[in-house]
DNA sequence: TCATTGACCGTAAAACGTTTATGGTCACTA
DNA sequence: TAGTGACCATAAACGTTTTACGGTCAATGA
């Protein structure tokens, strides 16, 4: 067995059921079954072995919101599903909700960073794809930028924000309607 | 001179200075110049206090807001006005930024829960103009509660959130032409 | 008579000293 | 020489004491 393999899977397990702040490196060590000095021998410290976790998830999100993809179908189509499965995963995966968690609770300043970086490696995502929009003449040529970042803080809000003020969810039909109406259709051809 | 209204101030003072845990009812009596026990012969108890100088602030708020109103201009012209005014407000008027600074670094449940309300008053009241541009024929009719949302939360990460992850603030004419391009346009009949 | 007061009360939070746990190292070992 | 775990310095957790606070109410005096 790979020593590197078991860490990464040790970490992935315990900063997914304990958060970042309450794993311990005896605790990765045991479930790697390995010595901790071991794992300094792979990663310089806790925080580097963390962000290597969290490269993976980021990783696994682009995957599968490339999956989520529908082949020929409309850009409104595409990223609204994309979007969508990305905060699905957001709600979903165990380690992201650990961590959201975690930032709500104890605030604990290595999680907020990773989290924002992972914000804003989304946005960049979305930004790529409104470019290729743009390019691919399906789109109105727009500041990319600002708009990928209104799409995600509208998904943001609609889909995450929404239900903390009021006590029913917004449906899936609900939002895709909203923002058809409204941010998609300023930027068709 | 009125010992309600030297209370009330003596309150906004406190409050706005050193925010809602950190002012205690033996400073306010000081301030006011009146026995502690005066204060709980015209409100109950802190919580009700501090709610009355925030319905104060609330009121000041809605009063500038209006002020901002240009008459005659158009929807789009006046509600951009009228949420620039508002969130200038919030980062400027002594008060409101105690409570967010309060917030954020010790979670005080009563700040949260103030806060949350005056989002929402925000909200209904973006939610009204909306209806009224409806009314009056200017916009196309919608689901004036969820696009009310939507815009306020789109001003809030714009002017606010955008800041906090790039370097250089986002000038008024750049959110005034996204949203212009995006939002508003769809909502014209 | 009754509005006003501040000493007083119970409680919750701050302060503090002590103990425990943790990230990281490195001499030792197999 | 890759791998280990006892070890170290430090920081966080804990338990206890002290302080501070919101709220009350008997006393006061206008």
């Amino acid at each position: 067995m790979d020593r590197r393999q078991e860490i990464l899977l040790a970490a992935e397990k315990s900063f997914s059921l304990f958060g970042y702040k309450a794993t311990t490196m005896d605790q990765v060590a045991k479930i790697a079954n390995v010595g901790k000095g071991t794992i300094y021998t792979f990663f310089s410290n806790k925080e580097e072995l963390f962000q290597a976790i969290v490269r993976q998830m980021v990783e696994e999100m682009r995957r599968v919101s490339e999956e989520s993809t529908i082949a020929g179908a409309s850009f409104e189509v595409n990223a609204h599903a994309r979007l969508m499965q990305l905060l699905k995963f957001r709600e979903t995966h165990q380690l992201y909700v650990k961590l959201i968690e975690e930032e709500k609770e104890l605030r604990t300043p290595m999680v907020s960073e990773v989290l924002a970086s992972i914000e804003e490696e989304i946005i960049e995502f979305v930004r790529q794809k409104i470019e290729r929009g743009i390019s691919k003449g399906e789109l109105k040529p727009c500041n990319s930028e600002l708009v990928a970042y209104l799409l995600f803080k509208s998904y943001l809000a609609l889909v995450v924000d929404w239900s903390k003020t009021h006590d029913r969810q917004l449906s899936e039909e609900e939002i895709a309607q909203l923002l058809s109406d409204t941010i998609f259709s300023s930027l068709l051809v």
